[in-house]
DNA sequence: TACATGATGCCCT
DNA sequence: GGGCATCATGTAG
């Protein structure tokens, strides 16, 4: 692992969603309670944008589950969907304005190998590399991400055991889209990949 | 208390 | 490419 990943501060999160989506992508995602660290570079996110956004949890206002996004920001908002699966939130806006972004798609930096024990699988290639955290539910599931460990968790702190850093790398090349799996407000181009990165989760058209 | 539904992924064809 | 599992949450009654 390389040395002093360095948690984002607070108050990148303390902005408009969009402006977060895009600027975070590149940067990289720790878990700590492990065997060994898991690392993945943040490759996908889409921007929900709280009470004027119809497919946002927010948009109905506050209620138990999404109470964390109406927190302050740089925390994680956990939540179960499908009967299945786990996404990863990180709420966005000052205290008390409920933005977000969801995490859809890492790339794999280190850990792999306990990824996959995660993810329940095996890496016999590099084709099976994307499918560790190529989509949100395999990426909770590859960082062994709850509801009942990780909701509510501070991701701007390197003391936490989740967070998200910056490694040095530089700023990519950042394509928009229209998001995914939602049927309210499909058609705003909120969905933030880095452009040609394969571990992306399915090719769009742009928007 | 009951019911409809969803920011998905897997497995079958 | 399409159907389906599976359950917490929110809303209605």
């Amino acid at each position: 692992m390389k040395p002093a990943f360095k948690p984002l501060p607070r108050e990148f999160f303390s902005r408009d969603p969009r402006t977060v989506s895009r600027e975070v992508l590149g940067k990289v995602l720790v878990r700590k309670n492990r065997r060994n660290p898991l690392v993945a570079r943040i490759v996908e996110v889409e921007a929900y944008l709280g009470a004027d956004d119809a497919a946002a949890h927010a948009a109905s206002g506050r209620t138990a589950r999404n109470a964390v996004l109406f927190g302050p920001p740089g925390h994680a908002y956990i939540y179960f969907i499908y009967g299945n699966h786990y996404c990863l939130n990180v709420s966005c806006m000052p205290d008390r304005i409920p933005g977000c972004i969801l995490v859809r798609a890492l790339e794999p930096l280190e850990g792999m190998d306990e990824m996959a024990t995660l993810r329940g699988i095996t890496l016999d290639g590099t084709k099976n590399l994307k499918l560790l955290t190529r989509g949100p539910g395999r990426l909770a599931e590859a960082f062994g991400i709850t509801r009942e460990q990780d909701n509510g968790k501070d991701l701007t702190s390197a003391k936490s055991d989740l967070y998200i850093a910056d490694d040095g790398a530089p700023p990519p090349e950042v394509a928009i889209t229209k998001r995914i799996g939602i049927t309210k407000s499909a058609d705003l181009p909120l969905r933030y990949i880095i452009a040609g990165n394969n571990f992306v989760s399915a090719p769009r058209k742009l928007a």
